[in-house]
DNA sequence: GGGAAAAGATGCCGGGACGGCAAACTTTTC
DNA sequence: GAAAAGTTTGCCGTCCCGGCATCTTTTCCC
């Protein structure tokens, strides 16, 4: 259950490469265009396939546009699971979630350009809630396997993922309103630590 | 800036109502029939105003659905700003996020139906993240002014009104998920106590 | 008090979104 | 290799959404 899907047969994988052609060509026509003038037909056309397969695989064009910074959340969440066991669970949220200081200077960038585009509409403010809402169930599963808990009734594991996720969405948002002045790693880093040390008044 | 704006002149009394007379007629048919099956024109005509008219005030059903429970959150934000200055924060958070403990009974049962009915909706989980969104922007703010920090540029009067905001949020959840089971002022107030003291691993 | 001017409400309309259904295909299974 | 299972596509009805023009109501100001 990590962001990869077993692909076995030729169906499973027809099924991927046209939905990464779908939620690819969305990205690519939102960037263009702007995400007021993406319609779904468009998009489909771009994947060449009928509008309405378009619909079997996603529930309007903002689920498609953001499809990808979905399943990238999922690489965050494989990161987390890759931590050593014996690791303090704050640390291993911190190497986790400041991925983006292990990221290619140019990668990171074509990263930031999407994730603006996002954040940036509000069109997608659901949409993109939704991405950091996921990640934050993700952490979740992850922290309550790594201490023990119970996700369900546990109010430990799901704060602490919540908590977790939003942290990180606020530190990219701040990042991207910087324009470049300030580095993500850090800011979530900083984030972690306030968090870790109970929010005290500055 | 409350949750109550001036209502000076008739035009602007008569937009009030018809925007309360409009949200509470798609409360009303949401509970009654489901959010999937209640249209837009459906509340225009509850409301006794034109279908164009309804789209004047809303830009959906999803917005007009939810509009109460947004109103809703504007108290919570009043009860912080009315906390005394000299309290602890964290003390006036406590107290302006557990106001479900001095909510009549029946009034809290009232509002659990409701945001249950949104809780549970698929169609209104964007809605539903957006109203918590909301909150936390509005904490951010009197959090900012009450500790004399920058919400532009400072990290922690966001992050704290962030994480307050979705600590009430899963709080809510889980309270719903219990069926009665849990005291939700309990609940949440756990929850700031736990984020308090640095989320520790139990 | 009365007649603009400003702000709202409504009707009309066209481009899109959404999803059920059935027919045509493709892959899997045996 | 056929039947079974699963996908793609076209067709279509219903609803969403917002611009524009028009008619009404409220406000403003002499």
């Amino acid at each position: 259950m990590t962001a990869e899907k077993a692909l076995t047969g030729l169906r499973e994988r027809k099924k991927a490469q046209t939905r990464a052609a779908l939620a690819s060509a969305a990205m690519r026509l939102a960037l263009e265009r702007g995400v007021e003038n993406v319609t779904a037909d468009a998009i489909a056309e771009a994947a060449d396939v009928s509008p309405r397969t378009f619909r079997n695989y996603f529930s309007g064009k903002e689920e498609a546009i953001v499809a990808e910074l979905v399943d990238g959340m999922g690489y965050i969440a494989d990161g987390l699971r890759a931590r050593p066991t014996g690791e303090p669970l704050w640390e291993s949220l911190r190497h986790a979630l400041t991925f983006s200081a292990f990221l290619p200077p140019e990668q990171l960038e074509q990263l930031a350009v999407k994730v603006r585009m996002v954040m940036a509409s509000r069109a997608l403010l659901g949409s993109q809630l939704a991405i950091f809402e996921r990640l934050g169930e993700q952490l979740t599963e992850i922290i309550a396997e790594r201490t023990g808990t119970d996700a369900r009734t546990d109010l430990y594991p799901r704060l602490t993922g919540v908590v977790a996720a939003n942290a990180l969405r606020l530190t990219v948002f701040m990042w991207l309103e910087s324009k470049g002045e300030s580095d993500l790693a850090e800011l979530t880093a900083d984030a972690l630590a306030r968090l870790r040390a109970g929010l005290p008044e500055p």
